[in-house]
DNA sequence: TCATGTGAAGACATTCACAGCA
DNA sequence: TGCTGTGAATGTCTTCACATGA
């Protein structure tokens, strides 16, 4: 069974709503009612479950803390995975806020920038590094995931970097298209096609 | 004729290879080059490209400076559209950066914050408001677009006084799923969900 | 010959519709 | 009755394959 892009991502949502509920101690869910808050259908949800091998009852729907406990089981790595930001600017200091502690099975363990002020530093409670030691900190510290926060033009030559260090996936917020051997994954997060396309859509009303 | 949002996603990236291009002077170009760039299909590309009505030539391929107009044409305003940020951290900070002055039919005209010590400062060139003064502001300036940068927290609240000063399209970094009304065209950019996908795949290779 | 433009096929994703269950 | 699980139908997107043009 394949599982697509959209899946995972619309999965990942459910389980973020679902936490959110679990802290407000809701016990169990029918599709109908979380589609709606994901904004999606109820069929969808429930392909979207069945994708994960995960059932529901009839009667209760589905049960919040189990179906959290499937989602994990399937998307999180075993272990901890490791996760670098690439880039102390404000970008990558938001990243830190945002994440830190957020889920258990991903930790960002490096940050690393070239300017001489920030190096050695801990930036929100995270190690700063120069770019020189990168594949040093990646591989002693077993990273896999960069999230790439660097201005557009250093972005391809630090995501080659990258990738040497033996990085496996990035998440690139530069506002370019990087050009990388196809066994990397890529996730482009590029802000100003971002806005350009809100600006689009929001027209077309 | 239709136009997806995929379509919209990708013509809003070729044009940011194409303007690249242009300032190598680079004057035309083959579907089967841009392809290649934008890590697509030639057939794609030329779908794509068919959609807006531009035309290329068989020999020549693509001139670049026309198609680069066509895009515009397409998926801009005719007038500049105006642009708020909600939220001067980081984050809100990070995307003035990399925003400002970037393209020419869209403008950044207000920032909003609660902080007293941003409120009537200048930051990176734009001004900072209120939260109070968001939907006087907001009609004032004639802005139908906002990014949201807030907490997870606030972000709801937030997004109804901007839909209730007049926005348009909000493209939400709250790491939470909006609930807003369907005529309010909203892209969700979950920096947690984005980093969580990207771990999830980096494995799958 | 090598490109574009495009009908048609194929792949993929979503929705419909209903059986089966408690 | 009102839900889940799921084949089948539908809808959407991408790729194939080729007519056409310089």
């Amino acid at each position: 069974m394949k599982i697509s892009e959209k899946n995972i991502e619309r999965l990942l949502l459910y389980r973020r709503i679902l936490c959110g509920l679990r802290s407000e101690n809701v016990e169990n869910i029918y599709s109908h009612q979380l589609a709606r808050i994901a904004d999606t259908t109820p069929e969808q949800v429930r392909r979207d479950i069945m994708s994960i091998g995960y059932s529901g009852s009839s009667v209760k729907g589905y049960n919040i803390i189990r179906l959290i406990e499937s989602i994990g089981e399937f998307t999180d790595a075993r272990e901890t995975q490791r996760v670098t930001i690439v880039g102390a600017g404000n970008l990558g200091r938001a990243l830190i806020d945002y994440f830190q502690g957020r889920r258990r099975k991903l930790f960002i363990a490096a940050i690393f920038d070239n300017d001489p002020q920030k190096i050695d530093r801990v930036i929100h409670g995270v190690r700063c590094y120069s770019v020189e030691q990168m594949k040093e900190v990646i591989q002693k510290n077993n990273i896999d995931v960069a999230i790439l926060c660097v201005p557009a033009a250093a972005a391809q030559q630090v995501a080659e970097l990258l990738i040497e260090a033996g990085i496996k996936g990035i998440l690139n917020y530069a506002p370019v298209k990087l050009s990388l051997p196809s066994h990397i994954y890529v996730e482009n997060r590029d802000m100003l096609l971002a806005v350009e396309k809100v600006a689009f859509f929001s027209r077309q009303h």
